[in-house]
DNA sequence: CTTGCTCCTGTAGTGACTACAGGTTGTAGC
DNA sequence: GCTACAACCTGTAGTCACTACAGGAGCAAG
C-alpha cells in the first residue's frame, strides 16, 4: 500500500500523513525501490485513532502518549494506569466543559424564535457575560 | 480609556485587542495626539461579545457575522440560529465520541487496578465510532 | 535625568495542518 | 519508443487565532 492508498483507506489527506511522520505520531515507514512510502493495515488503524483523538480535541502531544499507551508491553502496567488515569482526567475535564457549552448553545437555539435580531436569544445570549 | 485599561476591563490580552483590530472583529479606534488608542465602554462590551463567542468555539468568521447581525437589529435572525445550530451539532458530535473514550480509559484504570494486564483497545475505541 | 511603565509598529513563532512549486517515477495509449 | 498524465517525492510558504519579541517613543515619579 502507498500512500495515496492509505490516504483513501482512513480518510486522511496525503499530505497530513507526510506531515505526521515528521511529527513523529506516524512511524517512518519503509520505502519501495523508487522511495516511494511503503504502509500496511497497521498504519491504516493507528491513522484512524488519530483522526478520532483530533476530532475530540486532544493535541498531536496527548495522542503520543495515547499511542504509547497502546503499545506498552505487560511489564508496564502501573505506568499504563498512570497515563490512563491521567487521560481520563483530561477527557472528564473535557466533557464537563463540553456539556455546559450544549447547554448554553442549546437554551440559545430552543429560545430563538428566528424573528428579528433585536428579540434574538442567541445574541443577547453572547451579550452576557458567561455563566 | 487606552489599550491597558480595556485589556484589563475586558480580560483580554492587549496584543489579542491589536490582532482583533487588524482581524477586523473590533472598529479601527480613535487615537490621541501622541497616537495611542482610545476606547470607550462599547468597546469593552464588544470585546465581551467576542470573547464569549470565541470561548462557545466560534470561529473569527461566525463572531463577524454575528456581530454584523447584532448591528441590524430590525433584520431576520435565521443567520444567527443556524451559526449557532451548527456549533451545536459539533459540541454534541464531540461529546458522543469523548463518552466512548471515557468508557475505554476507565475500563482500562479499573482492570489494572485489579492486577489484570489490561489489554489497551483504544484505538478499537475509537475506531468502532461514528461521524 | 534616569528609571520604568505603557504604548507603538512590525515581524516571527506556535500547532496542526494545507497548498503549491518543481522535480522524478510509473503506467497507459498510440 | 514517445507522449501524456497521474501519483509520488522534497521543501517551502500560507492559514487561523493567537502570542511573543525587537526596537523605539511617550510620559510620570523619584
Amino acid at each position: 500500500m502507498q500512500i495515496g492508498d492509505l490516504s483513501r483507506n482512513a480518510g486522511v489527506n496525503v499530505e497530513t500523513i507526510r506531515y505526521y511522520e515528521r511529527a513523529g505520531v506516524l512511524p517512518v515507514p519503509a520505502r519501495q525501490g523508487n522511495g516511494r512510502r511503503v504502509y500496511g493495515e497497521a498504519d491504516v488503524r493507528r491513522l484512524g485513532f488519530i483522526r478520532h483523538a483530533r476530532d475530540l480535541g486532544f493535541d498531536l502531544q496527548s495522542v503520543r502518549t495515547l499511542l504509547a499507551l497502546q503499545e506498552q508491553p505487560e511489564a508496564s502496567c502501573t505506568d499504563a494506569s498512570r497515563i490512563a488515569q491521567a487521560q481520563l482526567d483530561e477527557v472528564e475535564r473535557r466533557l464537563a466543559q463540553l456539556q455546559s457549552l450544549r447547554a448554553e448553545l442549546s437554551r440559545m437555539v430552543v429560545e430563538c424564535r428566528k424573528g428579528v435580531v433585536a428579540e434574538c436569544r442567541v445574541i443577547e445570549a453572547l451579550n452576557t457575560s458567561p455563566s
